[in-house]
DNA sequence: CGCTTTTTTGCAAACGTTTGCAAGCCTGGG
DNA sequence: CCCAGGCTTGCAAACGTTTGCAAAAAAGCG
């Protein structure tokens, strides 16, 4: 140890820095660093030297100041305590470092929080876009983004404003799935437990159910409200089972609720899943394939909605395109234990 | 459609803007919007009601880049398939925003990256701060911080680098504790099946386990290493149990890897939890209080955690604090259903 | 009311880049 | 050998703030 000199002052060494030991100016430096600027190989050559001598990287937040690009994408998500969240976080992340852009995370507890107010706070950063993960925006921010030129899109949730980009699952079509799944497997006491009534997947999943139902002239046998919660789902389902002629199959609307009604059936209320009510989740996050669970589910990848997302993102910063995007992405039922299968039902 | 102005005016309101409307410099606007400044009520006054109707905000990037404050702290983590870590990032996220502070993510999968070089790119943004979830700091790399001023604390991740800042759960304490924990319970054949090597918590929970053991003169019978991963876990298990004289007790590094081991043993293996064989985790993540599972584990308390991180950070941020500063929280023994609990165990 | 002390205010420089412009340098063709 | 055209390069202005300094205004005081 020692005689370690602890890089000087060391504070911070800048284009002009570079530029003095390369005998260059520091446009020069900017250029070298900006890929397809116009630049000779003696001086790239000599100014590369000089950077890595000197250990120089070009200063993010000075470039965004002058350019207006600041490769930072805002996030703002309301819980991760389902696991969806957190993967498709990774996935995002990963999938914009690839793009050279970060996350800038903001979490605004869904109730608490006046998500405009958050958001107006995220975007003092120069952020070059937005992805609202399980979280709304209101129209007349959203008019102000546009007015910015600044991208986003709704992750995991829709809403009737056609002017701002969404991709989602195919809830309507993943519920309508979940029906004639159930409904083939000759369940007559269908019920379903309902997440937060405010979100739209929510929304959409229920109609699906309805729908499907509807299909072969039947409707809904019981309705409880779970929240997204596992305590909402364990009372709702004392809820429905405690009633009198209670079902013999139960959709619910998100796969950590889908847990707590398998678990309180079994060990609350003494009932066999599936063999006196089949269970049927939304989702499939990674815990659904557990044995404990063996979860029957809608899947909903994660790894296609982040794509989309990434690749509607990039579009609309790069301007190469302005109409709003849509997207849907319809997701297989996933077969597995917690739910009777149909005689014949195609594996 | 169609009459569609792109960015408009629109585009944005700097304080120039806001001081001429007011009829006052721009450095009164600067000064209004910086706590602590010396204004008078007058201008202040006119001063926020033309930034109120202009829309003004100021821009952090600009104000960053004078003052070398960024209000953006970088996590690195590498994975977020833990539910520990999710949990850890909400609150680590909502604890900074009360501060003012942002998160700036950076995803490496430990494997394929060369961390170094990673951070390398996180640090170009003037990030005021560094935390590292479960991903260690090369000595170089943490030297340069230290030149540069940069706090940076490790998360649940420690290293005999005595110069950089962590917080762990105290995994040596909590191994030790579960060896008497099933010592008492009259287990004969105790195995442990590990994480990732590489990691510390990996390593101290191992000893603590040991060094518990060693303390009534046993030691551990049997070793399997999963790698922190569910199908890791299920081999491991395979292994363990799949020998001549299996154990009656295993103590397995993390939850998730827990629950595998118990679904392999019961699933797989057909043996009973906890009458054949006790199972004890470490983490106490929420699907471990799940009934299906009704793990007994130790908990490592992110809440904790996190506020003790935080402290570290904003004290050596605002440089109350120079010299590192190392915690290992201890956290207690959850007693559930996976492990047989002692005759007059305390509760 | 005049003088001193304190508070408020504007000017201008600074932060570390990028970029339009014009000058300088080559290269090569006639 | 000269000149046109294309590459490279440096200069200086710009991005939107903050902040030291000194001038101006207000306040305090006898």
């Amino acid at each position: 140890m020692g005689r370690r000199e602890p890089t000087g002052p060391a504070s911070r060494v800048t284009a002009a820095d570079v530029a003095r030991r390369a005998g260059v100016s520091a446009s020069a430096v900017s250029r070298v660093f900006t890929p397809g600027a116009s630049v000779s190989k003696g001086t790239s050559d000599k100014v590369r030297k000089a950077a890595e001598a000197l250990g120089y990287r070009p200063n993010i937040l000075a470039r965004a100041m002058i350019t207006g690009k600041s490769r930072i994408i805002g996030l703002v998500v309301a819980h991760l305590d389902n696991q969806f969240y957190p993967e498709a976080l990774e996935r995002l992340s990963t999938a914009l470092q690839a793009h050279g852009y970060h996350i800038l995370v903001f979490m605004t507890a869904q109730a608490e929080a006046p998500v405009d107010e958050v958001l107006r706070g995220i975007m003092d950063y120069q952020i070059d876009g937005l992805v609202l993960a399980s979280v709304s925006i209101s129209s007349d921010l959203a008019e102000r983004c546009r007015a910015l030129g600044l991208p986003v899109v709704l992750f995991n949730r829709s809403q009737d404003d056609a002017r701002v980009s969404a991709v989602t699952s195919d809830n309507v079509s993943g519920g309508r799935r979940v029906a004639e799944f159930l409904i083939a497997g000759g369940h007559r006491r269908i019920a379903y437990i309902a997440g937060w009534e405010g979100a739209s997947t929510q929304r959409d999943r229920e109609l699906g159910l309805t729908v499907g139902l509807m299909a072969h002239n039947r409707e809904i046998h019981a309705r409880a409200v779970g929240g997204f919660t596992t305590e909402g789902a364990a009372a709702a389902t004392h809820a429905l089972f405690g009633a009198d002629n209670p079902p013999d199959a139960v959709f619910v609307a998100n796969d950590i609720m889908a847990f707590a009604v398998i678990d309180t059936l079994r060990f609350a209320l003494g009932l066999s899943v599936p063999d006196d009510v089949s269970v049927v989740g939304y989702d499939d996050v990674p815990a659904a394939a557990w044995p404990a669970y063996a979860l029957t589910t809608v899947r909903q990848s994660a790894e296609a909605m982040v794509a989309e997302t990434v690749t509607t993102l990039i579009e609309e910063i790069e301007a190469t395109r302005s109409a709003p995007r849509r997207v849907a992405i319809d997701g297989p039922l996933i077969l597995r234990g917690s739910a009777r299968i149909p005689e014949g039902w195609p594996q």
